[in-house]
DNA sequence: AAAATATTTGCGAATGACTTGCAAATATGA
DNA sequence: TCATATTTGCAAGTCATTCGCAAATATTTT
């Protein structure tokens, strides 16, 4: 575990949010190449210790977020994203599994991965619109 | 409705698959700069004529694909798509519907767009790396 | 502990999807 | 038909991400 992959797990264990690459090379304690960054990123995901989707948002463009994933939590979570304010809301573990299985046998593929999120607006920001007209 | 739009359209009726923007500049109907294919791609979605999603796929990279919906056919689709031979596999109509008012109420957000997918290997491709060993 | 080998890092340049500015071309409409 | 609005192609730009390569670090072998 070299310095760079201790500091962005660490981030990732920190934050209560999914963090592009361009969040974590702005933090303080990820002084390290941007190369370097998205490396680790990768290498921390093989391993099973990160999760990441790519999700496009009007202000922000496109990039890819990465939540931390212990080996004991087996289970990703699901997010719902604000597209006014940027925050994400955890929806909690993912609960498709039995969903997955079925299709699965219906289909006879084997799924590696899924892909699950929401956008909108959050109840602050909904509220923070309706005032301003 | 212009040229481009009706070549787009038509491609987009035809295809059984969510599409990807090169994919569309490489048919020999779709006659057009990419721009113009990108800036009709927005519209058509705008209009409610397509659906896309962002998908990253280590053969082809990262891209959105998209696919004809009607007016008719209010729901959209979700799809498996095969990391080995790139070919998606429709899993029939978004049925998430009663869940997302579920997380709309108890979150107090309002839901724009989510996104669902999977990705993995399909039978045929499981049977080809299986006999390939 | 030094030498040999393997892994990781920073830097700068490249890639690839997508976007933009702008002037020419086409469509709409009064 | 003339004026106005929309769309197109072209060329250049943007932006997240990746790559080549040599220097720096870490690991293993002797």
């Amino acid at each position: 575990m070299t310095k760079a992959r201790k500091a962005l797990l660490e981030v990732l264990k920190t934050s209560k949010e999914p963090v592009s690459a361009s969040h974590l090379i702005q933090q303080p304690s990820i002084r390290f190449d941007q190369a370097t960054v998205y490396r680790n990123l990768h290498y921390l995901e093989e391993q099973g210790m990160a999760d990441s989707f790519i999700l496009h948002c009007t202000d922000h463009g496109t990039e890819r977020y990465y939540s931390y994933r212990s080996r004991e939590n087996g289970e990703h979570h699901h997010w719902f994203h604000c597209q006014s304010c940027h925050r994400f809301i955890d929806l909690g573990d993912c609960q498709y599994d039995e969903q997955l299985s079925r299709w699965e046998q219906a289909y006879g593929f084997t799924i590696c991965d899924h892909t699950f999120f929401l956008t909108g607006l959050c109840k602050a920001c909904k509220s923070a619109t309706a005032s301003a007209n």
